[in-house]
RNA sequence: UGGAACAUAGCUCAACCGGUGAGAGCAUCGGCCUUAUAAGCCGAAGGUUCAGGGUUCGAGUCCCUGUGUUCCAACCA
């Protein structure tokens, strides 16, 4: 029959027992249903992690988010397909390999040799890809791990390839420049990754200067910067189109002398750096617009002649703000992003005075070679003795280090390769649209306002390890882009059979200019990893080279997930690719994931210690364990925070009863031979308690259905949970004594079947959720039974819900039994009398009357004898009235709170008999207003000579009055339950047998040889006489002292 | 610095369109019950719903300001 089921808590080494099984029999493979003849499909994008990383407990909760939505379609009969992927290029990979190497920038990577380092990239790329494959089969994340996507791979980079050239081919590739954070003294700039990583706070000099007008002697332009050395560099001025500013008049220069001069700037912020001026002119920023200005210095005069460009002059635009400063902001198109978008706005010229190590060149005479921030003193200086520095000051700000070496960084001006996202703004805003996000806000949130103001897509990098960019250049000016492999050799003579799109190796192939004949050489970047992972829908696939029908019936997917980091990351990357290629979002649903924090909601991190390794859930608490937790603490989207307390709190709260209601169920089926298979039982002529499970059991799976196609996660958990506790603590219990009924009759064949049917329909309901447990019982409880059922609770169907069992009726009876049954208790303990003692009558009033059947429930549960249902409580209690708010606040407006006393003050039996019969009429204020019943909420006051309990609508009296009959019974329990414990205590076995000795209480005395049988029975005692013995103890009976002594017989 | 999300009992979370004294579970304490359970039941204590203002007859819920945490974005000139 069935194996025995012990009720420990060692999940740990069924779950691995679990795994073997699986492995064994090869179920993930078979899970996997074939796709046509009508099946319909159902995809997964994997959101790839990187395996030069550790796994984290972050992990654990995407990987288990992820796989609970194709274990349920899988189950519900749909042929799902989710293929693994390995993210695997990128500065992280290449900074790893430095560091392994021992070598830091990019010029030790050139003498290192890029083709043993980017083999080195390659190895690194998979270090703990074994940790990765043990966690993910640890936690039963089924997707498909041995073919998975590598971005590494050619035919991934050829997808690419042909990605990017449809795009060239559209004309949105393009190369321009990019202001970015750049280390001067490792010459290369920094993603914004790293530059987050190294931001500090400092105290540096900002200063006020003034710029004098064309032409126009002491009417200056007042400007404000924290960085003295783009000055040099300066354009052009920049003010704010719709802000006032104000002409103002000084009678003081800035060395002291009696003079007037003339200041242009924000008028709010005059105060802020004069004192004692006088306005003489208001006008909007619009107005400055054009007007041309004297250079700071003539280091540029010649570059401008020669090219004849025209700078020095006024520009307005939107980001200037009068909140600090003079309003008025000074432009170096090379230094800044907005400053480059002003400047390429308004033809600005370009000017960078500083070279690639961060050094002030030749132009600015005194200050060549000078690095940016060792100038800053001097021109300052400088500026202070030719009079145009108006105020310097301490300023304290946020200024990004470079990680690697602490130079500060500069923003520069580099050339780099743009997709021109802006241009697509309403069709990524219309893709955006197509998607159910998960919350739903992220969509008009954080995604919608990112893509409201896309910018282009700076998409290379002068790194090594990535994607090469496929672009060829010929000394002629012509650019090519390539497409695939194929194309690339058709247009060389130099491309080896077996080329590998990797730097160097695609860096030695060189094309025939169509153009001119001459030789191309490939540009030197390769591109932005994001365009990796925003590529996998095609890319994964090798599309369009390979698999296009494949690939067109599962694109779009059903559904991704991954945490909110993301959204700027791969949840753009996938949009913005999909929507320039295919016109639309490559997903349909996603859920977002927030991160998991540490049990202080502080974010884990190496250097505050307090990173959980996952393997600690998975070693102490399991899979299982794990996975309720991530589901059921708190919706996905919200963080997490982690403790292993909470994790054991599922546990035992579901994981654990489900498991012991199993092994209630095994144990007592064990006892009498019980085999599903061989016995039925007919549905529509079942007891109460029956109908009433089943009947929730089929609301259960109607319920997670619904929620699960919804991706409501969280939803499904709590409402199975609550569902187990009621199966567990009301059915299971209030039934307990009919498994143990001797003969095998029919109600006692009912109560198997049914608790068969709840269990083995809740494995298949709960598998998608924890696989692990709901596959050992399903192999004890079906399969030992039944070898024709499928191998797997895995392979086996979802719950269909049956309507025809569900019963609201019955459920919302049963509701009012476990109230009236609360409200006993509590009217019990109210009256401070204990469960033992019996009781005669409980009076229930409800709008419900309760059939026979219910009775004997609530009988039992309270050790009552009797139960009397009432009409109304008038017998019982008296009323008192408060308004309905919901209908009162209509009603009365600004008079609810008189209505509210005249309410108050109705008397209450009266009021209620009249209501009774219909409507009623009070006077506020004069004024006279007709009440229903459904104007009042009633409430019952406590009643006189019994034990009165109500909630919402429903009364429950107890009577206290205790009879000789009822206290001499309650005199008996209490015995047996004193001798119980004494046979406990003196540390005997349940079926021993004993002597029992007493003494000391003549009415207890007369009342044990009145009833010795029946205590003798229930206390297994051979003899029961009066005496005292050895180890004897006293007790206190409901108030009566009597000392028993019990010795083993 | 900006944008977004979140903030409810010691902890983890609920609370529908704004509607009556803000509810569960865990933990604590007291009591009860117990031939499946690390279980269950009753009760006590625990709350200025982060703070302040506003709208409303009525705000945990809507609006504004501030604080804290987190994520994202950042040269704020």
């Amino acid at each position: 029959m069935y194996k025995k089921v012990t009720t420990d808590m060692n999940f740990i080494d069924r779950e691995k027992e679990v795994l073997e099984f699986w492995k064994a029999n090869d179920i993930y493979k078979k899970s996997l249903r074939k796709e046509g003849d009508g099946t319909p499909t159902f995809t997964l994008y994997d959101g790839p992690p990187t395996a030069n990383g550790k796994p984290h407990i972050g992990h654990i909760k995407t990987r288990v988010i992820k796989d609970l939505i194709p274990r349920f379609h899988s189950m519900k009969g749909e042929a799902v397909s989710f293929k693994a992927g390995w993210d695997t290029h990128g500065l992280p990979v290449e900074l790893e390999v430095e560091k392994m190497l021992g070598i830091n920038g990019k010029p030790q990577i050139e003498e290192y040799g890029v083709e043993p380092f980017i083999k080195k990239c390659k190895e690194s790329v998979w270090t703990y890809k074994t940790q990765w494959e043990e966690m993910s089969d640890r936690v039963g994340f089924w997707a498909d791990m041995e073919h998975p996507y590598v971005t590494y791979d050619n035919n991934y980079i050829e997808s690419e390839w042909w990605a990017l050239k449809t795009m060239w081919e559209k004309d949105l590739l393009y190369k321009g420049h990019k202001i970015v954070p750049y280390c001067p003294r490792c010459g290369t700039a920094l993603s914004s990754h790293e530059v987050a990583q190294g931001y500090k706070t400092v105290k540096e000099n900002s200063v006020y200067v003034r710029f004098r007008l064309a032409g126009k002697d002491d009417t200056y332009f007042a400007a404000w910067t924290t960085t003295p050395w783009t000055l040099p560099s300066n354009a052009a001025l920049c003010v704010s189109p719709d802000a006032d500013y104000a002409k103002i008049k000084v009678n003081k220069d800035l060395d002291g002398s009696e003079k007037t001069v003339y200041y242009y700037m924000a008028l709010k912020l005059v105060p802020t750096l004069f004192e004692d001026y006088e306005v003489i002119e208001k006008m909007k920023g619009t107005d400055l617009t054009g007007i041309e200005y004297e250079p700071l210095f003539d280091y540029a005069k010649k570059m401008l002649e020669e090219t004849s460009q025209k700078a020095y002059f006024v520009v307005a635009d939107n980001y200037v703000t009068t909140e600090d400063g003079t309003g008025i902001v000074h432009i170096a198109p090379a230094f800044g992003e907005d400053d480059a978008r002003v400047g390429r706005e308004n033809k600005v010229p370009f000017i960078q005075f500083v070279d690639e190590q961060g050094h002030l060149p030749d132009e600015c005479e005194e200050f060549a070679g000078m690095f940016v921030k060792d100038a800053d003193p001097l021109i300052i200086k400088k500026l202070n003795m030719e009079g145009k520095l108006i105020r310097k000051m301490q300023f304290e700000h946020d200024y990004p280090f470079c990680w690697r070496c602490d130079t500060p960084l500069i923003y520069y001006a580099r050339s780099t390769w743009f997709i021109a996202m802006s241009t697509k703004r309403e069709e990524l805003l219309k893709s955006n649209r197509m998607i159910n996000w998960y919350p739903e806000t992220i969509r008009d949130g954080r995604m919608g306002d990112f893509l409201e103001n896309v910018i282009d897509w700076g998409i290379s990098r002068e790194r090594y390890w990535g994607t090469p960019l496929p672009v060829w250049e010929c000394g002629c000016g012509h650019r090519h882009c390539i497409g695939s492999i194929a194309e690339l050799k058709e247009m060389s003579d130099d491309c080896p059979d077996d080329i590998e799109l990797h730097k160097p190796y695609v860096d030695n192939v060189h094309l025939k200019c169509p153009k001119c004949g001459g030789v191309m050489t490939r540009v030197p970047e390769v591109i932005d990893c994001w365009f990796d992972s925003g590529a996998m829908p095609f890319a994964q696939y090798h599309y369009p080279f390979e698999n296009k029908e494949f690939f067109e019936n599962h694109y779009p997917c059903q559904f991704i997930s991954e945490a909110l980091d993301q959204t700027r990351g791969w949840f753009y990357s996938l949009i913005a690719i999909s929507t320039v290629l295919f016109g639309r979002a490559p997903f349909e649903n996603v859920i977002v994931m927030g991160l998991v924090m540490d049990e202080n909601g502080i974010k884990m991190s190496k250097h505050k210690g307090n990173v959980v390794d996952p393997w600690d859930i998975l070693n102490n608490q399991g899979a299982d364990a794990a996975r309720w937790y991530f589901y059921n603490s708190c919706q996905p989207y919200l963080p997490n925070r982690f403790s292993h307390d909470a994790v054991r709190e599922g546990q035992s709260k579901f994981i654990s009863k489900l498991w012991n209601t199993y092994a209630f169920y095994v144990l007592y089926a064990d006892i009498d031979n019980f085999d599903p298979t061989k016995a039925s039982f007919d549905r529509n002529n079942l007891c109460v308690m029956d109908r009433w499970i089943l009947s929730k059991l089929n609301t259960l799976i109607r319920t997670v259905d619904a929620k699960l196609t919804g991706y409501d996660v969280t939803g499904c958990t709590r409402t199975i949970q609550v569902f187990t506790e009621e199966l567990s603590n009301w059915y299971v219990r209030r039934c307990r004594d009919r498994f143990w009924a001797g003969e095998m009759t029919k109600d006692k064949t009912d109560a198997f079947m049914t608790l068969y049917t709840v269990l083995e329909t809740m494995t298949r309901l709960c598998a998608p959720f924890v696989p692990f447990v709901t596959e050992s019982i399903y192999q004890n409880i079906v399969r030992s039974v039944d070898t024709s059922a499928p191998e797997s609770v895995h392979l086996a169907s979802f719950p269909v819900c049956d309507e025809s069992m569900i019963d609201k009726e019955l459920e919302e009876e049963m509701d009012l039994i476990q109230m009236i049954v609360e409200l006993g208790r509590t009217a019990r303990e109210a009256a401070k009398i204990k469960n033992r003692q019996p009781l005669s009558t409980i009076y229930v009033v409800s709008e419900k009357e309760l059939a026979d059947e219910y009775k004997p429930i609530v009988l039992e549960e309270l050790n009552i004898r009797n139960i009397e249902q009432l009409k109304n409580a008038d017998s019982l209690v008296s009323y008192s009235f408060k308004p309905q708010l919901r209908t009162c606040g209509r009603k009365f407006g600004s008079k609810l709170n008189a209505a509210k006393e005249v309410i108050a003050a109705l008397p209450g039996k009266e009021t209620k008999a009249a209501l009774d019969e219909g409507p009623i009429r009070i006077t506020v204020d004069g004024e006279e207003y007709e009440m229903t019943v459904d104007d009042f909420i009633i409430e019952t006051a406590q009643p006189e000579g019994l034990s009165t309990q109500s909630d919402r609508g429903v009364i429950v009296s107890i009577s206290t009055v205790l009879t000789d009959d009822l206290i001499e019974d309650g005199f008996v329990r209490e015995m047996i339950s004193k001798l119980q414990t004494q046979r406990k205590e003196t540390g005997l076995e349940v079926v021993d047998r004993i002597n029992v000795l007493y003494s000391g209480n003549e009415k207890l005395a007369e009342i044990i040889v009145k009833r010795k049988e029946f205590i003798s029975s229930e206390v297994l005692a051979v003899t029961f006489e009066e005496g005292v013995g050895e180890n004897s103890k006293e007790w206190d009976i409901n108030g009566e002292k009597i000392t028993f002594t019990v010795t083993k017989a």
